[in-house]
DNA sequence: TAGGCCATCTGGTCCT
DNA sequence: AGGACCAGATGGCCTA
């Protein structure tokens, strides 16, 4: 995955493999009599460009074991003057950079730095010079802060061994398989959730944050009819279900529903109106005699001939019908404070342990316990499937299987 | 090409 | 100390 480009890219940037590659270092593997003779030299270059005596470099030398000019070069480039190329391995791999590295050969940034303070570098090497700590080169390097500022000095945190540092990445590594996992076991329970929300579809899968929100309006939609005990229609119980999802979600329920989406439009708030004809008008009845007028339609609420586009406002009705409030209707708190009103007494229940094979064949729906009693209340459902419109939750006891259900699930796990 | 969605990494915080 | 959880950052993929 890209991830693991942007991981490698900034991983070696962490683990500072540029600046580490800048730090290799080709010793000299000269013979000996080659060998006297160059020092000779390079203590004469290093007396000259230090204006060091040549004891003072013998001494410097046999400190940095041969790697004077390299040293030179961090000690000068100590401060905030850490512009020389150690990112270049061109530079640093080069064999030259051993004992015989010629003065010419040295880097113009370095040249410069001495020539524009030179006693800047007298008083680095002589700061070396005197300290007697038998520090490595890492701990060297440690002097400088993120800044290349030299540090306070203070007492020395121990640097994390090579030991540590391997352990700390593999529990890094740990922690990311880990978050891996768990991110992976979040997104097999959001999908197990898709499949038990209308609308489940293995090829159009509904984003994470839609089936959440379609999953808290389904259970909000159930819950309230049941706490109703009354046959709701079926254009209320659909804009609860695509209260606040998004147009293409919300096209997608009604597409499921096989309703008009066009009839369910989501306004700039999240609040689904409906904008067409009652198409239940002359399909459902409602409940008792106050109900015969589909919520929001009663006259005296909404002129429908003002506003022909807006025959029904899914809150206004939702409350009227259900004499409840809505979900996220004007309460940005719905979520903890008006949780929909849960009916685990065994008529709406959430089941956990349903087998493999009850999941393929009813993906959604209210699902009743098969207790003693329930049957009558799913033959008296409150959802009924018209013939016509093929209405697509219908209640159903769970060890019945109704011929509807087949057209059920396949309206909405296309 | 911009925006949405997603997977992954990462460091911080909290808890056991 | 170590694991779970969380949120921010980032880049890839896809679509309108």
């Amino acid at each position: 995955m890209g991830t693991r480009c942007w991981h490698e890219c900034h991983s070696s940037k962490r683990e500072g493999k540029g600046r580490e590659g800048g730090r290799v270092r080709v010793r000299e593997g000269k013979g000996r009599a080659d060998h006297s003779i160059a020092e000779k030299r390079e203590c004469a270059e290093l007396s000259s460009f230090f204006q060091f005596g040549s004891l003072r470099v013998k001494k410097l030398k046999r400190r940095f074991r041969g790697d004077i000019w390299e040293h030179a070069r961090y000690m000068l480039t100590r401060g905030n003057m850490l512009t020389l190329p150690f990112e270049e391995p061109h530079i640093m791999c080069e064999p030259r950079f051993g004992a015989n590295y010629p003065r010419e050969s040295l880097p113009e940034s370095l040249e410069q730095e001495r020539q524009h303070n030179p006693d800047r570098s007298n008083s680095d090497m002589r700061e070396v010079e005197d300290d007697i700590s038998d520090r490595d080169e890492d701990e060297r390097e440690d002097d400088q802060d993120e800044n290349g500022l030299p540090k306070k000095r203070g007492p020395r945190k121990k640097k994390p061994g090579k030991e540590q540092v391997d352990r700390a990445k593999l529990r890094r590594q740990e922690a990311n398989a880990r978050e891996r996992s768990r991110m992976h076991g979040l997104n097999a329970a959001l999908e197990s959730l898709r499949k038990v929300v209308p609308c489940y579809s293995k090829t159009q899968k509904l984003s994470k944050i839609e089936t959440l929100r379609l999953a808290k309006n389904y259970i909000w939609a159930l819950s309230e009819t049941l706490s109703a005990g009354k046959r709701p229609d079926l254009l209320a119980f659909v804009q609860t279900l695509c209260k606040g999802l998004s147009q293409p979600t919300t096209n997608l329920v009604a597409g499921c529903l096989q309703l008009n989406a066009r009839n369910f439009l989501t306004d700039h708030n999240g609040e689904v109106m409906f904008s067409g004809r009652a198409p239940y008008d002359a399909m459902y009845s409602y409940p008792g005699s106050d109900m015969n007028t589909p919520p929001g339609h009663s006259g005296s609420s909404l002129d429908s001939s003002a506003k022909p586009f807006r025959h029904y406002s899914y809150s206004s009705a939702y409350e009227t019908y259900y004499e409840n409030q809505s979900p996220e209707s004007g309460s940005p708190h719905f979520d903890g404070q008006l949780s929909p009103p849960m009916n685990f007494n065994g008529i709406f229940s959430l089941k956990h342990d349903d087998p493999p094979e009850y999941g393929k064949n009813s993906h959604y729906g209210m699902r009743y316990c098969s207790a003693p009693g329930r049957t009558a209340l799913a033959h008296n459902s409150m959802y009924r499937v018209s013939p016509e419109a093929r209405f697509p939750y219908d209640l159903h006891v769970r060890s019945q299987s109704f011929q509807a259900q087949g057209e059920v699930n396949g309206s909405f796990h296309n």
